[in-house]
DNA sequence: CTAGGGTTAG
């Protein structure tokens, strides 16, 4: 058997892109014994973890690494940075509980505290943040960075703007974390004083920053602001033209903003399409009630040679509910299975929501019953919607108790008071007017708060 | 020549 050097296994592994490709370099890296060697080890481990089905071989890989102890720290470092959050958290636990064998470095840490932040895990992430701070390791700017990003995730924006103002050096990586964070726990105006701040220091804009800088205006609905937007994307990101999530970002802009040509001239312009840009059009589109119009892009999409994911069909089924066209997005949802998509929670809370709104609440409620998995809140708070909007009155009190079971068996999820108001409004709809009273009751002894109202645009 | 920090829908 010929055996292939070294080199030549780690540049084949770079670009295998099956399974079976990775388990061909395997084999011929037993037969060289370059399983003793870290670099080789982990660039396996990291293959394997990057294909499809390929988790439980890098889980082997790591397993049976035998190597020097600085070799056993690497090739664990690149385990927990590829495998999933939760494995990512085990691995690093276990290893902490047992008499730290291996002492974590910085790579370490930053891969735990990005596993925390995916988990949303603030309690573990916190703790992981203290041992950080005892390790006496120099804390690197990655690592501050990758906090101020956890802490972001976790919605503790507090810690996160504390630490990003107590680092003396800051990369523009850091200052993106932040006003990500800003964006994602939908605070525009911060976001925009960031920005302002960002570019005082003479920092420059990335294309992420201005991915935040568009979502912020998208979340503002304030078009004037946009436009200036658009024009600072023009100005300091070269080659914006190919970067999609630009491209995306600023159709999400303009159709949020009430700006649909605008969002449509940017779509047309977009040379390098991906399945979110023509998602993000059907938003668009299924935003200002264009039901159909969406439809029509799915077409174009399918001749383009894109083929439609789980999100693309949330924006057409929510195009569909939008514009009230019910049996296209019956059809729609038939043909999943064709698109070879399929259905999760969200889509059937479309299908209710569409059936529910057209009045077809008996029918909503049969759909409801019949679906293969176990309805969760956003369903029943669709079907309950419909219940008083269109007057049933008795579904309408049967769901709203079903959902305040859910309500009360939650446990992570803060109290809040949708469900109970809406379960009043049936009560009010048929003037029980005690009942509503005993309701107004309960979320007083529940703890739960009212909140008040807001609107975006 | 032992690796590293983030993002697009509702």
């Amino acid at each position: 058997m010929i055996t292939l050097p070294r080199a030549r296994c780690l540049a084949l592994l770079g670009i295998s892109s099956s399974k079976k490709q990775v388990k061909q370099i395997h084999a011929q890296m037993i037969a060289n014994s370059l399983l003793r060697q870290p670099l080789a080890v982990g660039k396996l481990i990291e293959r394997y973890s990057a294909v499809l089905g390929g988790a439980d071989d890098a889980r082997l890989v790591f397993r049976h690494a035998d190597m020097e102890p600085e070799g056993s720290a690497f090739v664990w470092n690149v385990m927990i940075r590829c495998c999933l959050p939760q494995e990512s958290l085990l691995l690093y636990s276990q290893e902490i509980t047992r008499k730290r064998v291996i002492i974590p470095d910085s790579f370490t840490y930053t891969y735990v505290l990005r596993a925390c932040a995916r988990l949303n895990a603030l309690r573990e992430g916190t703790q992981v943040h203290a041992q950080i701070l005892k390790s006496g390791v120099a804390s690197s700017v990655a690592v501050q960075t990758t906090a101020i990003y956890f802490y972001a995730s976790c919605k503790d924006m507090d810690s996160a703007h504390h630490l990003f103002d107590k680092m003396t050096t800051r990369s523009h990586v850091t200052w993106n974390a932040l006003m990500t964070g800003y964006c994602i726990n939908g605070l525009a105006k911060e976001t925009l004083i960031l920005l302002k701040s960002m570019l005082e220091e003479g920092m420059k804009p990335t294309d992420r920053t201005v991915v935040s800088l568009l979502s912020a205006c998208s979340q503002l609905g304030d078009l004037a602001m946009a436009s200036a937007a658009h024009a600072c994307v023009y100005k300091s990101v070269p080659f914006h033209e190919e970067c999609v999530f630009i491209g995306t970002g600023l159709i999400d802009m303009y159709s949020k903003c009430g700006c649909l040509s605008s969002a449509s001239r940017v779509f047309e312009r977009i040379s390098k399409r991906n399945v979110l840009t023509w998602s993000a059009m059907m938003a668009g589109l299924a935003f200002h009630g264009k039901g159909k119009a969406a439809m029509g892009l799915l077409e174009v999409m399918e001749k383009d040679g894109a083929a439609p994911n789980a999100i693309t069909l949330t924006c057409l089924l929510s195009a569909c509910c939008h514009a009230g066209l019910v049996d296209e997005g019956l059809h729609l949802f038939d043909a999943m299975d064709r698109l070879g998509v399929e259905p999760s929670m969200q889509h059937y809370g479309c299908i209710v929501d569409l059936l529910g709104r057209a009045g077809m609440v008996e029918e909503a409620h049969s759909f409801v019953k019949r679906m293969p998995v176990k309805p969760d809140a956003v369903v029943w708070r669709a079907l309950l919607g419909a219940c008083v909007t269109h007057g049933h009155v008795e579904l309408g009190e049967e769901v709203g108790k079903i959902l305040l079971q859910i309500e009360r068996a939650a446990t992570t999820t803060p109290r809040t008071c949708e469900d109970y108001v809406a379960l009043s409004n049936v009560y009010a709809s048929a003037e029980r007017w005690e009942d509503v009273s005993a309701l107004r009751e309960a979320m007083r002894n529940g703890g739960v708060r009212n909140r008040a109202g807001r609107s975006s645009v």
